[in-house]
RNA sequence: GGCGGCAUGGCCAAGUGGCUAAGGCAGAGGACUGCAAAUCCUUUAUCCCCGGUUCGAAUCCGGGUGCCGCCUCCA
């Protein structure tokens, strides 16, 4: 049974989906005027890794995840740049992409863009001031909060109070300074589209809203993003979508992440302390990125600093040194069926705990932190058996390594996304690298063989500094890039 | 001003009533090794403070202190 935290009901609660056995699930996307920074990053890997272990849970995840490319912001920096808006933006989904992947991330079955459904916002809007929730003023149309009684019942606002206290800037054409822009009138040289309200463009929070109930109707199952998020983006979004079908609820759960700070403060595009995705990339890899980010509960602030990348990077290593053994020992060996007995039998065992033990953590509102745990105590527990004196590659040895390969591959790689994600940067060559590393190799075994350790030592030394890290093993030498 | 969150060993971080408070990083010692690396073993916490509830609390309640977030674009 999967938990999981509902930020509408402020509790932990089973999935129960629409449908059974499928998840409708949107998570917002980046608004495209500039390359993504780690805070952006973080929902990003966050709901990939929540789709990925829904679908290894035996769900179909129906996944979406927008790009506004036309907004105010947009708008602006194609200004500074003396560029088409449209075009920048276009050009940072491209972007996007590129950081994206690299950290692992699925390509969403769906990735809408604002400027490719103006007519299914138009409608939307249209249906919205048919139903006596929004109004027009010169061109623009407002959403009418206060013609709303749950307005609110998100973020647990009142109107009122809000009011009272806040520093809204007061338009005098909006019937209540909280009622937001649904359509607003393009300025000469601006992106505008027709509209029955005259030439211009969508309000920010219109899309969301319209692209989702598009691609998953009314009442999907799970919508994500940034704590930031939910007020006012998601209240507004319940607010349209549920003014439009005049059915609730628009979204069965609400998931919002924390978000990852510098010094203790929010990271954020205001505040100018952020760390674009790439920045990070050119000092650490990718996976490093990625285990980082799952490192801690989705919920919880993440603080950034190299050290802490520095951190985590040991600790990945250590996980993807186990890997790397049980690839070796596996390797060329055939699974056969036999009856485990002694140390193979509860090792085996140890495994099939471990997957439970994940599975519990990850049932329980995605808790990668604790999944991890499990993975390392296992690891422990898997070199351990292999460590032991009189260690060989029996048929049965060989069903309980394939076992733990099995493990290691589909809750590491296939669930958190965490092996591999450098296999990219290793551009595959002839093999005539390979091939010349297993010469020196070779010829520094025999140069070990005659106890000339100078020469041993050398290679290896030259090697390390071309980051190709040698190990001794019992078995032979191994070797690795560091 | 309104609303909300957090405070666990040197650092990061699980754990929301009950066996000896997970796990990682760093440190110390040891095993293995030609030396390394990798790996393993050993070792470091009364859970911000005060009061309360309870047979029993890091975990619930009240108060305090500190930090942070939302209320305006922000993931």
């Amino acid at each position: 049974m999967i938990k999981l935290y509902n930020t509408l009901t402020r509790r932990k609660e089973e999935l129960k989906t629409r449908e059974a056995g499928k998840v409708y699930m949107y998570v917002c996307g980046p608004t495209t005027y500039n390359y993504i920074h780690l805070g952006n990053a973080r929902p990003i890997v966050v709901f990939d890794t929540v789709r990925r272990y829904l679908e290894y849970r035996g769900y179909q995840v129906i996944y979406v995840q927008n790009f506004t490319d036309v907004d105010d912001k947009i708008i602006n920096r194609a200004k500074e740049e003396n560029m088409d808006a449209i075009k920048l933006a276009e050009k940072y989904i491209e972007e996007y992409f590129e950081d994206a992947d690299a950290l692992g991330v699925k390509r969403a079955d769906y990735h809408p863009r604002v400027t490719e459904h103006i007519d299914d916002i138009i409608d939307m809007i249209q249906t919205i001031m048919d139903n006596g929730y929004a109004y027009e003023v010169d061109g623009e149309v407002y959403f009418d909060v206060r013609s709303f009684p749950d307005y609110g019942k998100l973020s647990r606002r009142d109107l009122d109070e809000m009011r009272a206290g806040a520093r809204v800037e007061v338009d005098e054409r909006k019937k209540d300074p909280l009622d937001f822009v649904l359509w607003k009138p393009a300025k000469p040289g601006e992106p505008a589209w027709d509209s029955p309200w005259g030439k211009g463009r969508p309000g920010w929070h219109i899309e969301c809203s319209a692209m989702s109930l598009k691609y998953l109707f009314n009442g999907f199952d799970i919508h994500g993003g940034g704590y930031d998020l939910i007020f006012p983006h998601h209240e507004n979004e319940i607010a349209q979508a549920e003014a439009c079908t005049k059915e609730a609820p628009f979204v069965r759960y609400w998931m919002h992440n924390g978000f990852i700070t510098v010094n203790q403060e929010k990271m954020s595009k205001s505040l100018g302390n952020f760390f674009l995705v790439r920045e990070i990339l050119d000092k650490f890899s990718p996976d490093v990125v990625r285990f980082y980010l799952l490192s801690t509960h989705y919920r919880s602030p993440l603080d950034f600093d190299d050290q802490k990348l520095e951190m985590n990077a040991k600790g990945l290593e250590k996980l993807k040194n186990t890997r790397a053994r049980l690839w070796e020992l596996l390797k060329g060996n055939v699974v056969e069926d036999v009856v485990l007995e002694g140390e193979n039998r509860r090792t085996y065992q140890a495994v099939q705990e471990a997957r439970r033990k994940f599975e519990e953590a990850m049932d329980d509102d995605f808790n990668t932190a604790l999944g991890i745990a499990v993975l390392f105590e296992i690891s422990k527990e898997i070199n351990n058996y292999i460590n032991q004196r009189d260690f060989y590659l029996g048929k049965q040895q060989v069903k309980v390594i394939s076992e733990c390969q099995k493990l290691f591959d589909q809750l590491g790689k296939e669930v958190l996304g965490i092996f591999d994600l450098d296999a990219g940067n290793q551009v595959g060559d002839s093999g005539l690298e390979e091939f010349l590393i297993e010469l020196l190799i070779d010829v520094r075994q025999q140069a070990r063989s005659k106890k000339d350790w100078n020469t041993a030592d050398y290679i290896r030394d030259r090697l390390a500094e071309k980051g190709i890290i040698l190990e001794d093993t019992p078995q032979g030498c191994r070797w690795k890039r560091g």
